[in-house]
DNA sequence: CTACGGTTTGGACGAGTGCCCAAGTCGATT
DNA sequence: AATCGACTTGGGCACTCGTCCAAACCGTAG
């Protein structure tokens, strides 16, 4: 695996992100992929055992990734009410249809239907509620566990619906009531 | 149009529902469908203008049955806890990967490559909300629109995460704070 | 120079797709 | 009995799909 096959296949998985978020994670084909990637379709499969694969490689990747930039917020955050603020602020620089939403919501659906991708998300989901969990034991917050799953169940929700319906004004003092500190 | 033609109408939505559960809203084909629903392919044509007219109405019809049956919850509810309470076991009914959390996770994501289907479903969503936020605001819960609207995100990230991770013990717990009532 | 292995090409394969339509069925109305 | 219109049939059209592969390319090692 020379220098040149290793630029091709990121080629391949960038272009595979961006067409999972355009047309949707069944919408992109063989050779769709091959000319955003600007490649030949033949050398999907050379590169890739399938289709499936170079997309699940690409997702979980990106995924990795976003989830690291939301771990930057905790180092930050002085107090819960902190992390909610920067959470929410993260979510709200896209707008409601943004690349990031999509791409959570299709591999998450993406998911029911391809156990060996199941796996691979469910350990990156694991990681960010176990990272939120700790630092929510480590500032006092009850129930850490629960709260960080409530919360990261929380803001997937929140990507859904915002595509659909602006949210209230008072979102963010809603969701501080979910951190709330042991008295 | 007459009774034999509603009947095979709601053959098809029927099939349609239940594939989409099985397959994905784009796993759907004429003729599976046809098969499903025990009609020829061609009636699929003669009585949908499209497959996606099909697929739409038989999702939002779904959808609406749904979330009439969440609003029969608030009628027997007492307290606001209480919602939080009803909601999550009318939820816990089903396994991770049960139909109607699939159902509402595939049309979300279909909303975002079809405007029509987005406006239908944004109804559906608005609605459940008001009813939801008129309810709170009787119970002096406060900030009620924007607890609704946090609520039902939350109630939808369970829907997506409980698929893949098994929740924690106390999750309605957490989710309890977050119809904080006015003190 | 030859030989080689990783890389690339473009076309082929069979299967499946949404949609359409001429022809046919069948029950009700005239 | 003849006619009508709603309904149904099954096949056909013009695609796209994932995957595969023989052949060509090309930088490097012998």
């Amino acid at each position: 695996m020379g220098a040149r096959s290793h630029e091709v296949r990121e080629r391949l998985t960038t272009a595979a992100t961006e067409l999972i978020v355009e047309l949707g994670w069944s919408g992109v084909s063989t050779r769709l992929l091959a000319e955003r990637a600007g490649v030949t379709p033949g050398l999907v499969h050379y590169h890739f055992s399938s289709l499936q694969a170079l997309l699940s490689e690409a997702a979980v990747s990106a995924l990795t990734r976003m989830v690291d930039g939301l771990d930057a917020v905790l180092e930050q955050a002085k107090s819960p009410e902190d992390v909610v603020e920067q959470l929410l602020s993260a979510l709200s620089e896209h707008s409601g249809s943004d690349p990031m939403s999509l791409l959570v919501s299709e591999t998450f659906l993406a998911t029911t239907r391809d156990a060996e991708l199941r796996g691979a998300v469910a350990t990156v989901l694991a990681d960010f509620r176990a990272r939120l969990a700790a630092w929510f034991a480590d500032h006092g917050v009850d129930a850490p566990e629960a709260t960080a799953a409530v919360l990261a169940a929380t803001v997937d929700g929140l990507m859904l619906h915002r595509a659909l319906l602006p949210e209230a004004e008072a979102t963010a003092d809603v969701l501080r009531r979910i951190v709330a500190v042991r008295s």
